[in-house]
DNA sequence: CACGATTAGTTTCTGGGCGGAACTTATGCG
DNA sequence: CGCATAAGTTCCGCCCAGAAACTAATCGTG
């Protein structure tokens, strides 16, 4: 069989890579171009099977031979090995209580497209014929990435609030109806993971990603890995107590950290309504009720960054979500909320923070997609994978 | 090359085994006796490989065949492979601020002897030589471990509040006085370590261990792996705030987890000095102030639990320490503590609670060199691993 | 400019380990 | 006493990784 790379521009369908080529692959895609004696050695393996392993790789089209860069001093230059984004694409659908995001990316995570519509029904089965309709205008994908702000457990929602869903079997009602793999997990989930390898986080052995938005959300690598937990819940530090006589929380008791730290609570605290932008026009313009307001928040989320630090001992931790302006404007807060919180040393936590639009979500699913699709995890026949 | 299983004992070096082989001994170490088909079945292995593997376990006398199970209906009976404990041996030592605790056990983690005695000096040298002589009285062991209650990082104690010690490269100076491949890891990991593999936490993906005695520890199994922080900090929870009119707490701050549970605050709360097993007779006895601050500890634990819990979602939580009796005396107020802080159903939460004797923590040295031998962790010039 | 030093990448060969197919063994059942 | 069933074994071939030896591309130096 002869296939030719140059013809074929996209494949939809990942093929079956052994070990080697699923490694090698991860680690150009994770860390940039490298060259195959770097590969060889962060991987341990040996230069002939690299050869071996970028010889298949380059001719399924997933890799290409860029820019040969000269060494320092004497010897060969190396050949540097790209990833070949355009090789497969991808799929996000990001869905909220009323809307459908949706973002097509190559296998770098790179946005090619994105697109947006209101939700027509919160009924499971209407929203999978929706994302059936988005995924027929994006034909050749190679994966589908769906993500929520619900509990999910092997593609299956076990319950979502916003969509005010009960164990509904998302993954294989998608793959269903769009015959094309399919990948679901929980938003927050999602974004921890496509940080940790196609952000900032990218190839870390522990990693704390904080999210500030209408809620607060935190996912955790350890060991290189995203923390699931056995019932499909995310980790939750947000009820964590800051302050007992603190705002209202929706739990139910005073001064947890996201009493402080929800959106809206953050405005209902100030007269006369403002929006969220208008909230922090007025932080900016030295309202002192909106400094407290936000001053407060800053404290609460530097007690959250402290704690997850404390928790997990990160290498890094992201701060992220559409609430960053938050971090602006009261970073010496945040600050004295970690070093009140952590027990050892602030400047161990290296703190990343990053700008971040919506688009974002959609994005992250489509990088689910890809971790899924990379790691085999998502064939609908789980098939055999010898560790444990 | 014959080799004799029967006449060798006790081997005092571990063989170089093949992945399969390792994974192999594991799974029959960490779930008890199994039939090659099972153990083939579990680890995806076919079976002529388990014939293969457990044919070179048993010449090496690390497996025995037991007793034949006969099956239910029809079909050749299975036969059990049992570890052969005795095979192996290794030691455990456990230092706290004056007293040095040593056991032996087999290659199961069982103790065979146990040893104690007082420190003779807190001089890293001395406390070395000390050990030393420990292990000079068990010869032939194959392994040792040795824990203690402050940060470890690779082999090196970066600091020991209750030793005093800073930057001590424990683990290779106890290799090169005793000539034995030696691990050094923090007491409470390597507890939760020894749980995660002989305890009853045995194989889980996820578990949190919780130990109350002095102090309060807590360790973490995620995705199967024991989670050691970036700078070599163990988790860290007992900070969390439980009500800022709480007991004045050593970091400063006031109702802290740790200040309602640590044993000498609630001594300190109680009037006439008692001893605990005197303060636990009040409590049984029906004092109402004992009560109240045993009910307080206890509540603090339950909170402890619910934000683990919160933050791992395990599959179980193990309780464990010295003391224990805290829950057998104020088990209503640890789950009142849960309940109010766990933010799903607190049935959720599978709650293991261990009787303990304070040899386990020198058991669970052994059982660290034990998975540090096994894993290959131990061996001074670390080897070629493939894997991430 | 020739030649060695240096490092990247390739080819060839070999060996180990794993699984498929077919076989043997040990039991229960009619 | 077959026959079904399942455990365990033997045999064989294949895949894949590394060792050794090779070619390739560059720099430095006399």
């Amino acid at each position: 069989m002869i296939s030719d790379a140059a013809t074929r521009l996209i494949a939809s369908s990942w093929p079956k890579l052994p070990e080697a080529a699923r490694d090698v692959l991860l680690e150009v895609l994770i860390h940039g171009p490298l060259s195959r004696a770097e590969i060889a050695a962060r991987l341990r393996l040996s230069r002939p099977t690299l050869t071996r392993v970028a010889k298949s790789l380059v001719a399924q089209g997933l890799l290409v031979e860029g820019d040969t860069r000269p060494r320092a001093s004497a010897g060969r230059p190396s050949e540097m090995l790209h990833v070949r984004g355009a090789a497969h694409r991808f799929l996000g659908v990001k869905l909220t209580a009323d809307r459908l995001f949706a973002a097509v990316t190559d296998l770098t995570a790179t946005p090619i497209a994105t697109a947006e519509e209101p939700l027509r029904s919160r009924d499971p089965d209407e929203v999978v014929a929706q994302i059936a309709d988005v995924a027929r205008r994006f034909p050749g994908v190679t994966g589908i990435g769906v993500t929520l702000g619900g509990v999910v457990l092997d593609g299956l929602v076990a319950r979502d609030e916003f969509l005010r869903w009960t164990d509904v079997p998302l993954k294989a009602a998608v793959t269903g109806a769009t015959r094309v793999p399919t990948a679901v997990d929980n938003d927050v989930q999602a974004l921890t993971a496509a940080e940790h390898w196609f952000g900032p986080g990218a190839g870390l052995r522990s990693l704390a990603v904080i999210t500030v938005g209408a809620g607060v959300g935190t996912g955790l690598i350890v060991g290189g890995g995203l923390v699931a937990g056995s019932h499909g819940l995310p980790p939750h530090f947000s009820h964590t107590l800051v302050d007992a006589k603190g705002p209202q929380c929706g739990c139910g008791r005073r001064g947890c950290i996201s009493s402080y730290l929800m959106t809206h609570v953050v405005l209902q605290r100030l007269t006369g309504n403002p929006s969220y932008a208008e909230a922090l026009d007025r932080v900016r313009a030295g309202d002192p009720q909106a400094r407290q307001v936000f001053d407060e928040a800053g404290y609460a989320l530097g007690v959250l960054i402290g704690t997850v630090a404390n928790v997990i001992d990160p290498q890094k931790v992201l701060l992220t979500g559409e609430g960053l302006p938050l971090y602006e404007v009261s970073s010496p807060l945040v600050h004295d909320g970690i070093e009140d919180t952590y027990e050892d040393d602030p400047d161990l936590i290296e703190l990343d923070v990053r700008p971040f639009d919506f688009s974002e979500w959609a994005r992250s699913g489509a990088a689910l997609a890809i971790k899924e699709t990379i790691t085999g995890a998502i064939t609908e026949w789980p098939q055999g994978n010898r560790r444990r």
